[in-house]
RNA sequence: GACCCGGUAGCUCAGUUGGCAGAGCACCUGACUUUUAAUCAGGGUGUCCUGGGUUCGAGUCCCAGCCGGGUCACCA
């Protein structure tokens, strides 16, 4: 112990206190470590230790300041000189030893989660770790960060229903992005050619484990590239980020190990639909023979049937829960990617990839449609399938299409769930355990 | 949205067949100068989630609601 007798300085919250007649032992614990505090009443004088007795509690935070030694069973502790009481607790701290449990107060007092639980802190400086390697690694390859509007005009880039808010200045409605896609096109348009944004985006949908309502994407565009490039980028990315973080390709999730080691299983969706299932879904073009092929698997139909919703139904109840190890689902139905280029050898395929990890969809890619007149049928047939009820199909967005009809080279493109992505490198079974205050509902009495 | 489970002291929890509201830690009082989940002696601090109902009597049984969790649905 090098630093035995010299003078240390050094403050934290009081975690256990154990005080004597004349001498009194503490814990203080900081983001750096806990270390024991040894007060003396000779050392303190009558005063200053008086104050120790009298009002140091635990949750206090204090500072000090003494010299280091060893007690007899050889723990390295402070034998404090001077002491200073710099925040005092006045509510109770959780139950040191069992700590705190109760998953409601966990939420809704998610301060002390992270006071009392240590590998809650944990998980999140993975993440922060984990977030520094994804901006270097676009960084490293010459993409710019950007950041696009938050509030929308109109909202699109994904299949959902959007917050809704109003400025008032204006005295218009603004949508919360359900996407950054549109936007980070438009930079293309414009002569970027690499761009990335980290960026919350907001559904209006239900909460569970691999949901919240607010959450964090990385979208990335790539000029003169294609989903391939996508694939490639998406490999590399978990690699860099399992060394940097778990210093290995092979990182635990709940009962597998998962080996992110390139390249991935690449499996055709409707190939892996045929090899869960046995359905051909191009043999049964029209809903309402797909329909009976789904019943016949015991599978409960979708609300609104149609032909995209019913295989959107067979991947999710049958395919995707299988795939732990990760995987690529590549070349989707046209009518679930209205964003996305046709297949040149099948055009009622598309150019894109789903990945997952662990069963849970990690990043959607594709090379995007760069063809604003087949753009604006695609969004005519979000249009109809608006009409006939589908509240999550995308609104046409005229200015967007205006910003393709000068031209968008052709383009790889990604989102990447940040949040999936923590789970799987803090092995959390909840997106909740990897978002800081996720929402909850008032209390009536609040 | 449906179903299941849960809500008792600041925290972690017990509470029997319906019969005075409990334990450990925390807290308060006293003792104690190398303790470390300190120890020893004493002290219970409560809207038993809320509101009804049954009953001589409800933490316990019934109904409704609130909050949380899980599963399912939704999230193409």
């Amino acid at each position: 112990m090098s630093a035995a007798g010299e003078t240390v300085r050094l403050a934290g919250r009081i975690l256990t206190l154990r005080k004597m007649g004349k001498a009194a032992f503490a814990h203080v614990e900081d983001a750096s470590g806990r270390i024991q505090l040894y007060f003396r009443l000779n050392v303190l004088g009558d005063d200053a230790f008086a104050t120790v007795k009298e009002l140091y509690d635990l949750g206090d935070i204090v500072g000090t300041e003494g010299t280091l030694f060893r007690t007899r069973t050889g723990e390295i502790t402070l034998e404090v000189r001077r002491a200073v009481m710099l925040a005092k607790a006045l509510q109770n701290p959780p139950e040191k030893f069992h700590g705190l449990r109760d998953t409601e107060t966990r939420l809704r007092r998610r301060y002390l989660d992270f006071a009392a639980n240590p590998d809650v802190r944990q998980a999140f400086s993975v993440r922060s770790r984990m977030v520094s390697e994804v901006r270097s690694f676009f960084d490293e390859r010459g993409y710019l960060e950007v950041e696009t509007p938050v509030l929308q005009p109109l909202y699109g880039g994904a299949f959902a229903r959007p917050f809704v808010t109003h400025h008032n200045a204006l005295d218009q409605d603004f949508y919360l992005r359900i996407a950054t896609e549109l936007y980070l096109k438009r930079c293309l348009i414009g002569g970027f050619e690499r761009v990335y944004e980290i960026g919350r985006t907001f559904r209006n949908e239900g909460m569970d484990r691999d949901h919240n309502p607010e959450f964090t994407m990385l979208e990335a565009y790539q000029a003169y590239a294609d989903y391939t490039d996508m694939m490639a980028l998406i490999e590399e990315l978990y690699l860099s980020v399992a060394l940097a973080v778990h210093g290995a390709a092979q990182i635990p999730y709940g009962d597998d190990e998962i080996d992110l080691t390139p390249p991935w299983r690449r499996v055709r969706l409707h190939e892996a639909i045929e090899a869960a299932t046995g359905i051909d879904i191009y043999a049964f073009p029209e809903a309402d023979a797909l329909l009976a092929e789904v019943r016949a698997q015991g599978i409960a139909a979708p609300e609104r049937v149609t032909w995209a919703t019913l295989v959107d139904e067979l991947l999710a109840e049958r395919v995707e829960p299988t795939l732990i190890q990760p995987t690529l689902l590549v070349d989707y139905p046209v009518a679930l990617s209205p964003l996305a280029k046709r297949r040149e050898d099948d055009a009622r395929m598309v150019e894109r990839f789903e990945a997952f990890v662990g069963g849970l969809e990690v990043a959607n890619a594709f090379s995007e449609l760069n063809d604003p007149l087949d753009q604006r049928q695609r969004f005519e047939e979000q249009a109809r399938e608006r009409a006939a009820g589908d509240e999550e199909a995308q609104p046409l967005d005229e200015d967007f299409l205006l910003a393709l009809e000068y031209g968008m080279p052709p383009t790889g493109g990604i989102g990447i769930g940040i949040d999936r992505m923590a789970m799987l490198f803090t092995n959390s079974a909840s997106i909740r355990d990897v978002i800081l205050f996720p929402p909850v509902r008032n209390r009536e009495s609040e």
